[in-house]
DNA sequence: CTGCACTATATGTTGGCCTCATATAGATGT
DNA sequence: ACATCTATATGAGGCCAACATATAGTGCAG
């Protein structure tokens, strides 16, 4: 009614600044870190599957925690094959839309692996540094 | 000798891939996510001080974890001025190179406090996509 | 006296990512 | 016929970290 912000599950809520204004955060990236990558290796670790698949998959691995957006989803697909991270070929003609199956090789498997120590690192990071902004803010208590 | 590899603290040897080709992750903020501006804060809540100050302030709150570019550092003091979330004004003239009293505003405690949030978030997305990996890593078992 | 390292502030540039937008095409249900 | 879902894809904008580069003041060692 009277909110006028955003509560469609995107950023605008979600914005660090925590107000209405346009938020300067909520593209590039830069706000959480790469997530679309590592929830696609996630989920072709669990078998080959088709792009519109693998979002669905990502979205069950995190109990909803994580919905993709499908234009990034398939270009780190595709980046990730010019890489040799992924293999990829159009599946057999059948009802509905034209599919592309994709399938981790083994290079893969070892950059999965790769990202979750990149991904305990900004755990920890961040972690970190909520804490300290926590201390920081409780030890400057108010004074006005 | 013959390790090709960088070791100099940045992110050559801590790239995402694992390998020494031109890491693609480590510019843009993508790989960690924002930390300068929070780290800022949680400085300038320790009590006004010039930028080269708030730097070593980060470093020592972080037990050494963070050593924040300064080009980057002063990019975000100067912005977060002018939106409001910090004030600042030349010192006055002593020895040494000229500096700029920095000191966070009413609306830059506020700022903080949403970052505590964003943060938080951050940490349980990372940490849950590191565990959703880890464990497709281990039921995707050696067959080979 | 010179050169180097530290202090102190600053701008330029690059590459990558998320988000939002937009597009095409096949199928199903109302 | 239209809306929605399935399925694949590209374009564009804005942000950030990292690296580079710059200017200027000071102190110290050789």
């Amino acid at each position: 009614m009277n909110d006028e912000t955003y509560h469609d599950g995107r950023h605008h809520g979600a914005c660090v600044h925590g107000t209405a204004r346009p938020c300067c955060r909520h593209a590039g990236g830069a706000g959480q870190g790469a997530l679309v990558e590592p929830a696609a290796l996630a989920a072709l670790l669990g078998g080959a599957a088709h792009g519109y698949d693998l979002r669905r998959a990502i979205g069950e691995l995190t109990n909803g925690q994580l919905d993709v957006d499908p234009g990034g989803l398939y270009r780190v697909l595709r980046r990730l094959e010019t890489e040799g991270f992924v293999v990829s070929e159009w599946a057999g003609s059948g009802p509905g839309p034209q599919r592309r199956n994709y399938e981790l090789s083994e290079e893969g498997r070892d950059l999965a692996e790769g990202w979750v120590v990149h991904l305990r690192e900004r755990e920890r990071l961040s972690g970190l540094l909520a804490d300290v902004l926590t201390e920081a803010l409780a030890k400057e208590a108010p004074t006005e």
